[in-house]
DNA sequence: CTATAATCGAGACGGTACGTCCTGTCTTATT
DNA sequence: AATAAGACAGGACGTACCGTCTCGATTATAG
């Protein structure tokens, strides 16, 4: 999660090395400055030399921490996707709810919208990059229905889960249709996520799945 | 359709217009040259200079068609989306199958996983674009959904629509749901749409609508 | 002096061709637009294009004519150095002056200015441009000098020519002085020839031939 | 003379600049590489891109020092023209003679024939140019008019100057004669510029000076 | 009166250079 | 060692002209 790049080896060595250590501000200061300019540039006017400017920090600052431009902005973006939550709102419906308005809300902002497809784009072509995002930014969504999942299992609402693997491919296709969805709806269709939406979309969601108790 | 912007009127116009008329060839040419440097180099490395020479066409002969590389892409994308099709298969449940398989097989080739969500991105900050992309790619998706949904209430498998309104959303949540949730298991997970999977989700998808009487 | 390039023959055929004859007056109009354009926009800034736009003519129309920017701006500017008269006016002093400003005058026009140094960097490359320029526009002005010492000799100023090859030889060198002092003076040092400065010159060049009796 | 363009203020600054300096190297290479461009190619012919290839440098290396061809063509020519001397050479007539001489040789050069008439020309329209080619070019050679003229006054070949203003214009008629004369030869009219001739050119000079106490 | 033919306008075409911008690396002096 | 500053090689950008071409329309002479 830290912007570790490009170090010597960072688990084995706290590395207290001799000269002058990087500054942790500059660190914040960059991503600030990079989900500043995505909101107000877009994907294809985010230019290194601007990010450093607004950070007031020199290029040579941002290319010894990030190898490049996708790498930064899938740190920048992660930290967004590091603050969604599933609470636990008393039946399946209703975190389903919550979680898909949470992700529709990180989707509507402009450094989100400007950036996560371009990632998503770039990652097709680049594995490394790819292993990032799905570390950084999928995997923490993923997680969403995991635990949303197990929620419902704790409240007898589903079943438990026999088959260990069924279990993680029913829990990809069921990730796959609730981000690809709302992302289809806002990023591509372009239409708003209303509560309305939202309501006649978990419902759809529940209706799907017959291993509900409800 | 036609690669027709940055002319007067078009429509309106039977205009025999006064100089030397457009090469056809050349729009040919140009298109096929970028769907090929698209697969090639991705869409980062897609250059207007080399598409020209791909085509053997000057650059100029580019930018008098297309204002800018995202349009250029828009168009020669669309032609593979033109091809797609709903067959009567039967069954609902087949013709789902088929349709997403399509939409996957479409979404595999390498231009189209290099374009399309690039393209999407740059749409959600150019409204002129976004609305290109909807009608040259997103539409003729959209119109399957209609196309299906058609051919099984003629079977008697759908209860025909009442409420015109209601009918349209519930087109919009299905289309957002297919389109978003095939594009996110292969483009953003990059995991591979197999015969299996795609059954899971046709039989899912259908659990989901009640409407259906089978 | 005609625009007559790429012509088929032209002395030895009145060629009354069969088709469309060129329009007199698209000649009048283009030398005229390129005098206006060069007095404008200076060398660098003439385009055919917009000679042929000010000209109210098409491009094709001028390249029927001149084989490039180089000799049409030669045609151009031969008209004005056509106008250069040498007049009797009693003395060699005065004669001389009389030349002197004429010649200065022309150099002072902005056309002038901007076309005759380029024509003649660029005739330094292209013998065939150096020598349509050496007709056109440097063999009127010496014309002058040959002239004005004919009126000497008339007068009894000069004695006249007894070696034709010495003559000939004394013409060029009297001819390079006049013509190159004015220019450098003008063109090149950027100050202006006075009244007084063609005194002070005429009366110099006078000294520096013995062969006048006065 | 140095290629100080874009710079802050050079003079007043000992301003140890912060980033990293300007090769001093490239310079070199740069203008070098054009006075060979200009050679071979000629003014038209000229090109910041090839400049750039033949130095081994990068286009934006130029223009960072120079802003367009025709700054550039003035320093890389004023290298040549502050080789020009003026040697004792015991007498008026033989300080003109090889004063004239080294002109001419210089003029013979194919890189200055390209550029130096199509220099003058630009500068009759870029007053900042003009400014440029008086400095760099047009006064070293005044200077050795100045020079020569001093020697002579020192030898007795010539009254000393009464009236600094009245030394001052005729020593600018001197130097636009001599200098406009040759160049005419040279470059209008291209004719050589033989040792018989710089004997009649010199001889003439003389004579049309009263001044001169020989 | 109809071919035939060269001209005209318009504007598309392949090509080249332009001057700018950005990338990712480097070389300074400073901290 | 890391920093700010900025020069550097390289490459794509989108524009502007060049000189050629292909159109349909015009305007002359020749049959």
């Amino acid at each position: 999660m830290a912007p570790t790049t490009q170090q010597p080896a960072e688990p084995a060595a706290p590395t207290r090395g001799k000269g002058r250590p990087r500054s942790a501000a500059a660190d914040l200061a960059i991503l600030e400055a990079t989900r500043q300019a995505l909101a107000e540039l877009g994907w294809g006017g985010l230019t290194m030399g601007d990010v450093a400017t607004r950070a007031g920090v020199a290029k040579t600052t941002l290319y010894r921490r990030w190898p490049s431009k996708n790498e930064l902005v899938v740190d920048a973006m992660a930290i967004l996707f590091d603050q969604l939550e599933v609470a636990d709102m008393g039946s399946l419906q209703a975190d389903v709810e919550a979680v898909v308005a949470q992700f529709a809300d990180l989707l509507s902002r402009p450094e989100t919208q400007a950036a996560l497809l371009a990632l998503f784009a770039e990652g097709s072509r680049d594995p490394q990059l790819r292993r990032r995002i799905q570390e950084q930014i999928v995997e923490p969504q993923k997680v969403l229905v995991q635990q949303g999942r197990a929620n419902a299992q704790a409240r007898g609402e589903m079943v438990p889960d026999e088959d260990e693997h069924a279990a993680c491919e029913e829990i990809d296709i069921i990730f796959d249709t609730i981000a690809g969805t709302v992302e289809h709806r806002l990023l591509v269709s372009g239409r708003p996520v209303t509560q309305e939406w939202i309501h006649r979309f978990a419902t759809l969601l529940l209706n799907a799945f017959p291993g509900t108790t409800c």
